[in-house]
DNA sequence: TCGTTGTCATCAATCGATTGCAATATACCC
DNA sequence: GGGTATATTGCAATCGATTGATGACAACGA
C-alpha cells in the first residue's frame, strides 16, 4: 500500500512554502513566478497528489458531496433515481453519497445524522411510504444545518423542499383513460391502507369516477401490499367481480395480478383491462404491452438536483419550494375499447 | 437552519476545557469528576451534539466508512449487492458510500480517486466486465494507500483480495444437470465477446460436453448481449436448431428467450429446456418456474466483508486473498427429464 | 542614503476534533 | 510546614489543508 502525499511533503520537495503550493495547484491569483509555478505542478504530478478533501472541507467548510437517502436500493425505482441523481451530482462536480435505510424512520434519522457528521453540503431524503411516528425526523429535518430536498415523498407539516410526483393524479388519469375507454364496472388494487401514495392513488381513482357520475364501490376496491406474491394472492378477488378493467396502482401490483391472469388463462385485453403504474423492465416481457401511468426518475432527479442547487447557491427563497410533476399516460395495448363497440 | 454545535461550545457552556469534554463523552478511561461527566453529558444532549466525523477522521486517520464501486446501481444484481453490503456495513458501524461508475474503467478510476480522498478506510471494486484496457485502474488499486477488495470481478494480473463467484462452474453446472436430465443437444445463449464473466461461463459449458464426450458444435452456441432485445433477437435461430435445451447465462437473456419462446407458442419444458442465471425477480412470473444458476449477493457481501475487515484489522495477510464461491443449481420445472422415457 | 514601488513568497491563524503530558488542588502523613 | 500521593482538569500540538496579512529583497529615483 502506497503512502498519501501531503501538501506539505510537495512543498518541501520543491522547496516552497505549503501556501504557495496551496496556491497554485488551486489555481488562485497570486504572484508566484512562472517558474516556479511549473516546478510546483510538475512535482505534484510526479507524486500524484491528490488534496485530502477531508482537511480541504474542514476549513473550507463544504465537500461537494451530496447524500441520498433511499428506502431500499434494491428497488428497480430507488435504484434507477440513485443512478440518475448520482449522473447528476457528478455532471457539477458533486459526489452523492447513495444509504439505503430499509424504510424505517429510525434508520432515516440515523442515517441522516451520519451524512451530516460526515459533512455533506446537501441531503435528498425519500422517506419510507408507510405511515409511521417521524415526528423525531421532522424534527432532524427542519432543524437541519444544511439545505435538504425531500423526493417522491414528504413527511406532512414539514416546510422544506420537495420535488415529487402527483400520485392523485396518476390515479386520476388511468381511471379517467379507462372510463374515455368505455370502461365503467373498474376495479382497482391498491396499498391503501399502509402507503401514502397508495392513498393518493385511490383518492384519483375515486375523483374520476365520482367526475363522470360513476358509482364508488367499495366492492371493486381491492388492498394489497407493494409486493408480487400479496397482489397474486389479492387478484382472485378482483377477478370473481364482473369489472371489465383494473387499475393496479404499482407495477408489482400489476406483476402479481397478471400472474394469476396468465394462470387462469384470461386474455388481456380481451377478459380485462389492465392499466399499470410505473413501468418496469418487466414489462416488455409482456404480450400484450402495458399501458401504464409513467413516472420517469431521471425527470424526478434532474428537479431534486434543481432545487439543491439553488440552495446550495443560496438563491433559494426563505419559503420552501414545492415542485409537483406530473405523471404520463403510456398508452399501450392491454386496454379494450369499448366504445368501438357501441 | 440551525446550527452545528461544536464540542467547544459544549466546554464552554460546561465551564470545562474541550479535552474533557472529549474525553468524556468518547468514554475515555480518565479522572473526571462523576459530578462533571453527568453535566458534560447532559449538556451534550440537550444541545444535541453530534461529534464533526470530518475533523475527527482528520486526526484519528480513519472515517469508519468504506466504499463501493459499481458499473450500474440500476442492475438487479448490484443493487442488492450494495443493499447488502450496506446492510452488513452498518452492523460493524461502518457506513458505506456507493457509487455507479457506467461501467468505464475511467469513470472507476476517478470514483476511486474521489473516494480515497474523502476519506474512505477501504474499497470494495466491482470493475466492469467487458475488456477494455484498465492499466491506468490496475496501476491506481496496486497503489492504494488503503485496502481495497475486488468483488465479483477481477482485473487480470493485480494483486488484491478477491471474492467472486465462479462462472466456469456455473457454466459447467448447468450444461452438467441437463446432460444428466438426458440432454444431448444442448444450445447455449452466452456473450462471450464482450463479457468476461460470459466467456468463462462458456467455458464451463464446453467442459461439461467434453467431459462426457459430447461434441462441441459451434452452430449450438449463440452470441447476445446482456439487454433483454438483444437475446430476443438472437433467440430465433436458436430455436431454429434441434436442440433440446438451452444454456442461457444470465437473467436478462433467459428473459429475451422466453418471450420469443412465448411468442412462437413454444412450451418449456415440453418443447424445449431451460436452465437461467441469476434469478431475477421477474422470474416469479413464469410458467413453469425456472431452474436456473444461482448467485446471492449477500454471500458475496459477507465475504467481501469479511475480506475487508481483516485487512482493517491489519490481520490480512501479505499475500491477497482469493475467495471463490461456488454458485448454485436451483432446480425448478424449466428442465424436461428425458432419461423417463428412455 | 533613504524612501518608494513592485515582485515573490511565507507566516500564522483557522476549521473541530483527539490525546500525551503537565499542572493544579486537595488531602494526608510525619 | 514540608513532602508525597491522589484526584481532577487544562495546555498545546496535531491531522492536512486554506487564506488574509506580512515580510524580504531588488531595483530605481531623488
Amino acid at each position: 500500500m502506497a503512502n498519501k502525499v501531503t501538501l506539505k511533503q510537495i512543498a518541501q520537495e520543491v522547496g516552497l512554502s505549503p501556501s504557495s503550493v496551496s496556491l497554485v495547484l488551486n489555481n488562485r491569483p497570486c504572484r508566484i513566478s512562472e517558474e516556479n509555478r511549473k516546478l510546483i505542478k510538475e512535482v505534484a504530478a510526479r507524486n500524484h497528489y491528490v488534496p485530502n478533501q477531508i482537511a480541504r472541507s474542514l476549513v473550507m467548510r463544504e465537500s461537494r458531496t451530496l447524500g441520498l437517502i433511499v428506502p431500499n436500493i434494491e428497488s428497480r425505482f430507488f435504484a434507477s433515481l440513485a443512478g440518475s441523481l448520482e449522473k447528476r451530482c457528478r455532471e457539477d462536480g458533486y459526489a452523492l453519497f447513495i444509504t439505503s435505510s430499509g424504510g424505517s424512520a429510525d434508520d432515516d434519522l440515523e442515517l441522516l445524522r451520519q451524512l451530516v457528521t460526515r459533512g455533506v453540503d446537501g441531503v435528498f431524503l425519500v422517506v419510507g411510504d408507510e405511515f409511521s411516528d417521524d415526528r423525531a425526523l421532522r424534527e432532524e429535518v427542519s432543524h437541519l444545518p444544511i439545505p435538504a430536498v425531500m423526493v417522491d415523498r414528504a413527511i406532512e407539516g414539514l416546510e422544506c423542499d420537495k420535488v415529487m410526483f402527483d400520485h392523485e393524479m396518476g390515479g386520476y388519469m388511468a381511471t379517467r383513460y379507462l372510463i374515455e375507454q368505455g370502461h365503467r364496472r373498474i376495479a382497482c388494487l391498491v396499498n391503501a391502507r399502509r402507503s401514502n401514495t397508495g392513498r393518493k392513488r385511490l383518492a384519483g381513482y375515486e375523483r374520476a369516477l365520482r367526475e363522470v357520475g360513476l358509482p364508488i364501490d367499495a366492492r371493486l376496491e381491492f388492498e394489497s401490499e407493494y409486493y408480487i406474491p400479496s397482489a397474486y394472492e389479492a387478484s382472485e378477488a378482483v377477478l370473481a367481480t364482473d369489472a371489465t378493467a383494473v387499475f393496479a396502482s404499482s407495477d408489482n401490483i400489476a406483476l402479481g395480478l397478471l400472474k394469476r391472469l396468465h394462470e387462469m388463462g384470461k386474455s388481456i385485453p380481451g377478459d380485462i383491462s389492465v392499466v399499470s403504474y410505473d413501468n418496469s423492465a418487466a414489462d416488455v416481457l409482456f404480450e400484450p404491452a402495458l399501458t401504464a401511468i409513467e413516472q420517469d426518475p431521471g425527470v424526478l432527479a434532474e428537479h431534486a438536483f434543481g432545487c439543491m442547487s439553488k440552495r446550495l447557491a443560496g438563491r433559494g427563497g426563505r419559503r420552501a419550494e414545492e415542485v409537483v410533476l406530473e405523471p404520463a399516460l403510456i398508452v399501450k395495448d392491454s386496454v379494450l375499447d369499448l366504445t368501438e363497440y357501441s
